[in-house]
DNA sequence: TAAAGATGTTAGGTTTCCTAACATGGTTTT
DNA sequence: AAAACCATGTTAGGAAACCTAACATCTTTA
């Protein structure tokens, strides 16, 4: 049957994008901007979400929530579709210090949280 | 995770369920006033579909496409959704005519059709 | 020929969405 | 500390999609 659902087909408008995901239209767009997604679009210019957009949106929020910038999570979806050729990322000089601040922060966190989940405290 | 995608959840918008089913926003709302559907509306009113409405709709599209009237159709889903209460049926005595039509209508294709497939032409 | 059924079409109004711009409150950078 | 930047909010003006209600049309039935 052609009557399957995919993943991919642009299904769902704005309004109820923002509802799945509980984030608001400018964030949606603004992600757009920086191509996490690129919704379909609609004759009269709407934009088409599919259930794979609605996906990476809830993958962003998740990250913004653990604090990282969007330069970051460019980064990791880059190296998502393409773990080679994030090697040489073609970003600003911005983004790129950007990022190497936001990392030493990950990394920061990294150690705080291991030593709470592994409770390391006895070490100290 | 309450992430999942049901069935029921209205996600859908009218041009998009118009595309999905090839039938026009005039049908489905006619179905609508019939009762074969119940789209959530939003809160401005607009009506949201659910992957079950959609699901229906194609159904009643291959009704229409055997040649069944209304009806008929409602008849179908009535005694799908209560098997019971379907045996005595409070409709009008024009539907109820319509419906014995309908019966003997399809009666007759049934033989037809069983006769192509079991090929008993040679009864004949 | 008139009634009923199923759908098309049109009109006028409302909601949702669009882009573009400016506003804002944190962070960085200088 | 002032200037720049980031992520998001807000607003304005316009267009697209949707709504209901009514009338038009074509088929089928009475």
């Amino acid at each position: 049957m052609s009557r399957e659902i995919r993943r991919t087909m642009p299904l769902l408008s704005m309004s109820i994008v923002m509802q799945l995901t509980e984030l608001s239209a400018r964030q949606i767009r603004y992600y757009e901007e920086h191509h996490l997604i690129e919704p379909h679009r609609t004759e009269g210019n709407r934009r088409m979400f599919s259930l794979n957009d609605v996906d990476i949106l809830l993958e962003i929020k998740d990250y913004l929530e653990q604090g990282m910038n969007m330069a970051k999570i460019k980064k990791i979806f880059a190296k998502k579709s393409d773990p080679v050729a994030a090697e040489e990322p073609d970003l600003t000089d911005t983004e790129l210090r950007r990022i190497m601040r936001e990392e030493m922060r990950q990394a920061q966190r990294m150690q705080k949280s291991s030593i709470r989940r592994g409770d390391l405290s006895r070490f100290y």
